[in-house]
RNA sequence: GUUUCCGUAGCUCAGCAGGAUAGAGCGUCCGCCUCCUAAGCGGAAGGCCGGGAGUUCGAAUCUCCCCGGGAACGCCA
């Protein structure tokens, strides 16, 4: 039983407020010596009429400890309780034995499933580290939903259809040779299209010229769909090398093109509903009740929208999958457009509108201004990412120069600490691409993290622990407060799934790498007394496996030695 | 202009279903390896929580106004 509920129940009973209530004022004091729970009394001063802090005093004289809580003190208007340190770390790490790597899970999903939108790289475009937030988050709440008990299907919604590439088709026949692709790969393609957009600057003709390449692919030409194919697979080649680096792999590739067939049956069923309008010659959905601006389904030239096709994928989703939930992890630049068409899917009086849910994000920039495809000024993830592992190499080579696997783990540590720094702060916050922070290996980092496992591992290597432990020896401030931090982890890990946030598992992370460092070097772990060595390899054991549990949620992997 | 997000230490950010002295990391300065990985640990310095009103016993947290910054705003995605 834990600890909190029964807490709740004791004052519940003494003070005639509800437990569910009670349950819900008990907050964490801000400072371990104050206690392991704090009722503040300030909730009850009106309907008892009487002060807060009389109010805990007389609580604290009446109330009946339960097993487990070894005091009760009022201070001031707060009611502290005190647990009992050593069944506390038994409770706790016990837990964490039991459930292994499913500890701070659940079974809440109960299978339903959960379609993740993220990543979506652009066909014939740079895969350049503004796609890394989407790919990070996405992927961790993959990671996190799964181990909430959901069925995730992850869906990389690849931008494979518009008329950059009738541009590409014209500029690679005009301006480009198929070695320099095969050898250069996207950046080649990119290079095209640039030039591309500088010759057009100068004859307005080539526009025509890209569109007429488009619907050439569009109507199955036989040679432009070939080198639409060619590029396509050019560049899903190159992602997968970026993917196979961060271990990612997606359920479903269907993008922009895979919904060309699928959007009548968008247009039909807004037409029958009554909902389109035409207004200057477009279809569009009127908006203004909600105080957006139309949602355009149709051009006046008859030709479909994003909203469009998003619109028909939600419907293929809804219908493929029966998703419990539909999360796009897209940036905020794209807040409004998705308001828009979750309003139509709302109108069009499907109940699950309200599953679909944009996890939007911050923007990336450089220091030296934007990053722009067209002007051929990017910042490629693979580079970020192999600059990441060449410095996690030369690190090594000094600190650890005899260890095996240098390879394998220089990679874990490289992309973890890349990885990382997309998932460390809020979603919401723009970032600014900083080579010296995301080769920062110091610090609250991926690689901090990983190193705290690594030396727990170190330890455990020496010795493991074995037979019945002595909680009693845990009940010290160092290895307290471990105990404390994997005690709090599960309710980090819902609250990352409730609010969309992996980074509230990173920090919950980094709560228990702090707390075990601390631990680490102020207590021998592998002390003489046997009694003592056992209890601290018991706590370093779980401590280590709820922290590879949580790297692992976030999408980074731990290795045993570093 | 309208809508929307953001503004907390030199820098990057936590804290924001209101509560006990506002926390980390980086950077700076000072300490700690004859003992389990120093990618570590400790300490110091550094804040009218953008400004002003209001609600409240209590506001970094809620409301309104202002200032500053980002983004979006009909046939691109």
């Amino acid at each position: 039983m834990d600890f909190k509920q029964v807490i709740a129940d004791v004052i519940a009973a003494e003070s005639g407020i509800s437990a569910c209530d009670a349950l819900d004022w008990l907050e964490t004091p801000p400072n371990p010596e104050m206690g392991d729970y704090a009722f503040p009394c300030f909730k009850l001063a009106k309907q008892l009429r009487k002060a807060p802090h009389q109010i805990a005093a007389d609580l604290e004289k009446i109330i009946a400890l339960p097993a487990g809580v070894e005091k009760v003190i009022a201070d001031g208007p707060y009611l502290n309780f005190y647990l009992n340190k050593a069944r506390l770390a038994e409770q706790v790490l016990q837990k964490v034995f039991s459930e292994g790597e499913r500890y701070g899970g659940s079974s809440m999903g109960g299978g339903r499933n959960v379609c993740i939108d993220y990543s979506s790289v652009n066909i014939a475009k740079p895969f350049h580290i503004g796609h890394l937030r989407s790919t990070v988050i996405g992927h961790a709440l993959y990671r996190i939903y799964e181990h909430m008990g959901y069925h995730c299907i992850g869906i990389n919604h690849l931008g494979d259809w518009g008329t950059q590439f009738g541009k590409m088709i014209y500029a690679y026949q005009t301006w480009g040779c198929k070695e320099d692709v095969e050898r250069e790969g996207v950046a080649a393609l990119v290079k095209l299209y640039v030039r591309f957009h500088e010759e057009a600057e100068k004859d307005e003709r080539l526009n025509d010229a890209a569109r007429t390449w488009f619907k050439k692919i569009e109507d199955g030409d036989p040679e432009a769909v070939a080198l639409y194919t060619w590029m396509k697979e050019l560049t899903l080649r190159e992602a997968a090398r970026v993917y196979e680096m961060l271990d990612i792999q997606f359920d479903s590739y269907a993008g922009e093109s895979f919904y060309n067939d699928k959007m009548d049956r968008v247009v039909s069923e807004l037409q029958s509903k009554r909902l389109l309008n035409l207004d200057q010659g477009a279809q569009i959905v009127d908006l203004s009740a909600w105080k957006m601006p139309p949602c355009i389904i149709l051009r006046s030239d008859g030709a479909t929208l994003y909203a469009t096709r998003d619109i028909a994928a939600a419907l293929y989703r809804k219908d493929t999958y029966d998703f419990d939930q539909c999360l796009y992890v897209v940036a905020y630049q794209q807040d409004l457009h998705f308001r828009q068409w979750f309003k139509v899917i709302e109108l069009m009086g499907y109940s699950w509108a309200n599953r679909l849910t944009h996890v939007s994000f911050g923007m990336v920039s450089v220091n030296d201004g934007t990053l722009s495809t067209r002007k051929g000024k990017v910042i490629y993830l693979i580079d970020v990412l192999r600059a990441a592992v060449q410095k996690t190499r030369e690190i090594m080579a000094e600190k650890s120069p005899d260890l095996a696997d240098v390879d394998a783990v220089a990679a874990q540590v490289g992309v973890g600490a890349v990885v990382w720094n997309g998932l460390y702060n809020g979603r919401i916050k723009d970032i600014v691409f900083d080579w010296d922070n995301v080769l920062n290996f110091d610090g609250e980092t991926g690689p901090y993290a990983q190193y705290t496992y690594a030396r727990a591992c170190s330890v455990l290597r020496k010795a493991q622990p074995a037979g019945a432990v002595d909680y009693s020896v845990l009940c010290d401030a160092e290895p307290s407060a471990v105990v404390a931090a994997i005690a709090s982890f599960p309710d980090a890990v819902r609250e990352a799934m409730e609010k969309n946030e992996p980074y509230l598992v990173s920090r919950a992370v980094i709560e228990i790498c702090s707390a075990f460092n601390r631990f680490y070097y102020e207590q021998r772990i592998m002390a003489d007394e046997p009694a003592v060595r056992n209890a601290r390899l018991t706590l370093t054991k779980a401590a280590a496996s709820v922290i590879k549990t949580g790297l692992n949620l976030i999408g980074l992997t731990a290795p045993e030695r570093m």
